[in-house]
DNA sequence: TAGATACTTTGACAGTCATCAATATACATC
DNA sequence: GATGTATATTGATGACTGTCAAAGTATCTA
């Protein structure tokens, strides 16, 4: 399952739903620590990463970490998978299509 | 003048002050309102757009829609140029080119 | 210099956010 | 079931944000 949403760009102004789409995507990638989470879990590639590996380079709480992984999810650019105890998160497929769509518009 | 920083995209992890920098940008269009903002300044093209064009079809005070273009210049994604009573934004050469470069890589 | 117009700044307010400690939940192993 | 480890949730707190009305600044014109 995914939380991303189609948005559509045509070749009007921004409508006020697209923009209500994007705009948390980019909220989502407004925080530093969010930011280098994300590119963390892009690295990893289609296994992605393990949480638990996840909250030592940020130097963050682990509770934060959570946190940051939550809105992140939630943004649908990041999806996570559950292994025994551990949580694997990888980035969505398609995760940054609407935003790069927008930025080359 | 621009405010746009130098963004250091290397191969590893995205650092620290890579991440302090690109955020603020992220943020600066992390607001549908102001999203839209940009987009009608984009649209504008070289010549740019009066701020007295931008009050009206963002249905904002005056002042919301003031504030909303510092935020977007101070994040080096448009720039202001005074034409007597008028100010006419246009967007920053290169002002996505970071944000660009960090979603491609 | 007086008035008008375009824009910015200030001050206030309600809402959101990043963060952590403490607590809770989920799973594995013994 | 009890214990340990991994992750999530809750609650609290200080900081920040979007918004507007009111007041201030800048520029033009008469």
């Amino acid at each position: 399952m995914t939380n991303a949403k189609q948005v559509q760009l045509g070749k009007g102004p921004l409508a006020d739903g697209a923009a209500a789409t994007l705009a948390p995507m980019f909220a989502a990638l407004s925080d530093p620590t969010r930011l280098r989470l994300f590119d963390l879990v892009r690295r990893a590639g289609r296994d992605g990463i393990c949480s638990c590996d996840l909250t030592e380079p940020l130097d963050r709480s682990q509770p934060t970490i959570s946190h940051h992984l939550k809105v992140l999810r939630e943004a649908g650019l990041v999806e996570s998978r559950r292994d025994g105890t551990w949580i694997w998160y990888s980035v969505a497929p398609h995760a940054l299509d609407a935003v790069a769509h927008f930025i080359q518009r």
